[in-house]
DNA sequence: CAATATAGGTACGATATCGAACCAAATGGA
DNA sequence: TCCATTTGGTTCGATATCGTACCTATATTG
């Protein structure tokens, strides 16, 4: 019983990481897509916190940014510091705490975003076949339950 | 007409932007969680380098490692550089081609890479439950369909 | 109320990655 | 044959990210 207990046990463990070794190449390729229609100067990092910013809602903490993009504070110190100077975001001061700030997006972000996404939605759909398209209408409610729960067990 | 043809697209690039941005997510959090349970001085980026030489066969010229692992030719030498001050690949000459280099896994890295699989695997298998890998099993064939497409048609 | 602990941010040094420039060997015409 | 082009690889300067240490302000506890 040991014997098959422990090969099912092996199959099982390889099909977990065979699962996220393909994510991490479809996730690789996709950034790399990214990358390439973002302007000069813009990282898909960058593009993340705006895009989290317009769909989470903004007036947020530096921290809690940072903690949504899985980076340190200290990155998210940078990131903020590019994203300022571009005009993106305006960071002032948290009334609730002194010590601590808030992030808004500002209107040249907000339009950044609009013309960044059709870009690369175009990008994307150009080269997904309708095919691949049922392909990921059909794999997304897993994705997306896959997904919360990672988010919520984070080690 | 035109309007009915537009929704449909839009709702479609939605769905394409959707997929991209759930399979974003999973992958940082997977890196983070391989990061975390990496010796310090292993990069994700050192173990997938590994894992590739070791799945796929080694004896791989820098130039082919690059271009699988999608990272440029400059980010090669200093991984490689790595690795083999680690003693986990040795670098030969290329019999074939005078300029070019051979790469090949040491005993040590296949023994690191065992070990390292191991405890990744721990860690994933301990994070996902039953319904979680269910989903996964349904999910792969249609990942594996889609990052095929994608790595053949990569611009 | 004072001392300590905790939390938000920043500064600094290190590594990973990229783009551009460069070198050396191979390849392919004229 | 010889020169131009291509290809494999390295070097250099830049940015993104991380860990550690540090500062400041809040929270806690005696």
């Amino acid at each position: 019983m040991t014997t098959d207990t422990k090969t099912k046990l092996d199959a099982a463990d390889a099909a977990v990481f065979g699962f996220f070794n393909e994510i991490g190449i479809i996730g690789q390729l996709s950034t790399a897509l990214l990358a390439k229609t973002l302007p000069d100067g813009v990282h898909p990092s960058h593009f993340s916190i705006i895009n989290h910013l317009a769909r989470m809602g903004d007036g947020k903490t530096p921290i809690r940014i940072a903690g949504a993009m899985q980076v340190t504070k200290n990155t998210m110190t940078h990131s903020l510091r590019v994203l300022e100077e571009r005009g993106f975001v305006r960071v002032g001061p948290n009334p609730e705490d002194a010590r601590g700030k808030l992030v808004y997006l500002t209107d040249a972000g907000r339009a950044f975003r609009e013309e960044a996404m059709a870009r690369v939605t175009e990008t994307f759909t150009t080269i997904m076949r309708p095919e691949d398209r049922e392909r990921m209408m059909r794999v997304m409610e897993d994705l997306v339950a896959i997904r919360k729960h990672l988010d919520d067990n984070r080690m």
